[in-house]
DNA sequence: CTGCGGGCCTGTCAGC
DNA sequence: TGCTGACAGGCCCGCA
């Protein structure tokens, strides 16, 4: 499911419904999914507040009391859940973290690919996977000679470099082909071989993209939903991903869907040329 | 170091 | 209808 923009709505969800909250109970039900062994995950976690849910690109931060962070990557669908009740989960969520005010927090996840794990707040920002993000859309890191100079010494196609993580942080397979159409670069343009003009134009589009689609509570094409059950509306905005076979809503060409670095890729081959 | 393919999992959908 | 294979908002690992 997610990207940055999924995953700061989610964000700003759990701390509305559940900041502030003690864990006093965790049932893992697929261990798989927990990083720590079992014992020391519940160990760290039990008597702990949640003093607040911050984010790192894609990355969930849980931070708690006794300066813990649970990081948390809900992959390609994970979700959180709050419920009154226990029965409410169904066999998909894989961890429960009982509440003080006796809701219950669910990580639900049908193909298991998430993980959560617990480290010191101090190394949070250094673990694996979190350490080697690029800067991220909307941050003052982010900024036209970081992603041009990142570019730069990329030779492979601009798809995969955006995906990457590496130069700029956050962005999916959606979000890449939306402001890969939006700045009229082929998916498959080396990324080190830019017009200035292009690249002025994709740093834009990164931040504009990103900005209207946090605005819009993310984007729901098959499952996602933020923790309040609520659906993105991004989709109603979408130009490229999704779009095959419809006419580009800038020249009327039909969007193509081709693979690129082994992803499905959207894009209009009339206004997407390579240069 | 980079690039590539496979793995992790389950569900859905198109095509036969 | 039933089966099979491809594909799905992501990331990591091992190998060449």
């Amino acid at each position: 499911m997610p990207e940055l923009p999924e995953v700061e709505t989610v964000r700003r969800e759990l701390n509305q419904m559940i900041k502030g909250q003690t864990i006093t109970a965790i049932d893992v039900r697929y261990p798989k999914i927990v990083v720590n062994p079992i014992a020391q995950f519940k160990q760290l976690l039990i008597g702990q507040e949640l003093v607040d849910v911050g984010r790192r690109a894609k990355y969930l931060l849980f931070h708690f009391g006794d300066d813990l962070t649970m990081i948390s990557h809900l992959r390609m669908e994970g979700k959180y859940q709050v419920r009154d009740n226990l029965q409410d989960f169904d066999k998909h969520v894989h961890v429960i973290f009982t509440l003080s005010d006796g809701r219950y927090l669910g990580y639900r996840d049908v193909r298991k690919f998430g993980r959560m794990e617990v480290v010191p707040r101090t190394a949070e920002l250094t673990t694996k996977g979190i350490a080697k993000l690029g800067p991220e859309p909307l941050t003052p890191a982010y900024t036209y000679e970081t992603l041009a100079d990142g570019l730069q010494r990329k030779k492979k196609n601009i798809k995969t470099v955006l995906l990457d993580q590496q130069v700029v942080s956050g962005l999916g397979n959606i979000y890449v082909d939306e402001v890969l159409w939006q700045a009229q670069i082929n998916p498959e343009e080396p990324a080190n071989n830019l017009t200035t003009a292009q690249l002025t134009a994709l740093y834009s589009a990164i931040n504009d993209t990103i900005q209207a689609a946090i605005a819009a509570g993310g984007t729901t094409i098959r499952s996602y939903v933020d923790a309040a059950g609520n659906q993105g509306q991004f989709q109603l905005q979408l130009r490229a991903y999704k779009q095959d076979g419809k006419p580009c809503q800038r020249c009327g060409t039909t969007i193509e869907k081709i693979k690129v670095g082994g992803r499905g890729t959207h894009f209009c081959p009339h206004c997407q040329k390579l240069n």
